[in-house]
DNA sequence: TAATGTGAAGCTTTTCACAGCC
DNA sequence: GGCTGTGAAAAGCTTCACATTA
């Protein structure tokens, strides 16, 4: 790997997995010190706010080039425009959520859609009792109308919050529309083709890597007796 | 590494981060398979339906303990329970939700929640017309009350769906009350004491991990013209 | 024979430390 | 003098491949 072919048009160096998973952050701390008129800064200042260390931050800004000055720091606006344009935030990515129960609802209503590039613009249920209603401005459509919309709106990304037991056939039907990302709130493994990308997001998973490290606490040598135990 | 300095009572070697992130998909992958009335499971079945690779599944398993049998698999039931355990499971962990907009009646309303070892022992808002409304079977009370909540209730895990700019002041007093792990919604990072655990789940940044996917497809030689670009 | 458990190899990510430039 | 950019070292994670055991 890293061998770089033939080097054609396009052919950046890939950047780093680890590195893309930073970018989105590194881009809303700029954000927010733009917005407190700050000109420049520093990878220490820059690296403070977004909780990683200062070494780990100038090697992932390298990945994306040499933006920064010497002695100086990094240019706000610049920073902010190159990340940015890595991340697609000029485009607007229209997106289709998939179940409208409560977390569809608040995934619908969540504000930081449109600011950070993203417009919904589908909403899909399979219970007939909610097509036709209206939320975050959008009419919830029937699931036959997915492959539709997806098409017609030209959707690259598709947002499942069903239930576990309906998310495998939802993705199905967003692939065969052209989906290719995916995210998954449902709590299922999802079986899909190798050029499709999925990413999902666990609340119960999050709280019991949460609680294994809790209880270790309890169980190590050093403290345990003060706190009692639940249950 | 794996040196065992002097093997002290509990001193289990420590589990890696990565094997811990993976445990309650194992665990989770299990439940359905003992659904199912399977006794016994090889790592290749079970790192199929967890979507993961059979040596990194045995890899993970091994680091708990040698709970497999070879030429034949794992007991799904006493594989359950040893995960289960490391978890935590057989305790009931109290938590309580700050922040009641649409994220925190999803989160309120979350089935997985008391089957997997939570209870949802408060739900908090700083709004005094959410202040004593049911959610979820359980009354909303205000932010003043939060402190009295965690040690009443003997609270380790506090989850944070406000604002983005209430946050970081709801895991002050989270941090002040005793809680010591805090799952974070709100898209900032927030400032805490080493000894304080924090994960972070942020809809955006997911979304824009895939957009950089999504985008590089869209500027690689290989493919492009069909799509047409949105906006 | 079948499938686990695990050293060792390979790869990725993080950290270090300093040369290079403003 | 200050701060970036980056090779090189260190740490962490995944994969390989096979000895080991039921």
């Amino acid at each position: 790997m890293a061998e770089r072919p033939f080097a054609a048009a396009r052919a950046r160096s890939p950047i780093p997995d680890a590195t893309v998973a930073r970018l989105p952050l590194y881009h809303r701390v700029l954000l927010g010190l733009a917005d407190q008129g700050m000109a420049t800064v520093s990878s220490d200042a820059l690296a403070a706010s977004a909780g990683v260390s200062p070494a780990k931050l100038r090697k992932d800004l390298s990945f994306l080039g040499s933006y920064g000055t010497r002695g100086v720091g990094y240019d706000v606006a610049h920073l902010l425009g190159q990340i940015g344009g890595e991340l697609g935030i000029s485009l607007e990515w229209p997106v289709v959520v998939v179940g409208v129960g409560h977390l569809g609802h608040a995934l619908a209503n969540y504000g930081g859609f449109a600011t950070r590039g993203f417009r919904l613009a589908g909403l899909v249920d399979a219970d007939s009792a909610l097509v036709g209603s209206v939320v975050a401005g959008v009419t919830v459509q029937p699931l036959a109308e997915l492959a539709d919309i997806v098409r017609a709106e030209n959707i690259a990304i598709g947002v499942i919050a069903t239930p576990a037991d309906a998310a495998q056939g939802v993705a199905e039907l967003l692939i065969d529309a052209g989906v290719q990302s995916i995210l998954n709130f449902a709590p299922v493994v999802l079986a899909v083709p190798d050029d499709v990308e999925v990413r999902k997001v666990d609340l119960a998973s999050e709280l019991q890597i949460l609680a294994f490290h809790e209880q270790r606490k309890l169980s190590s040598p050093l403290m345990a007796p003060a706190v009692g135990d639940a249950l």
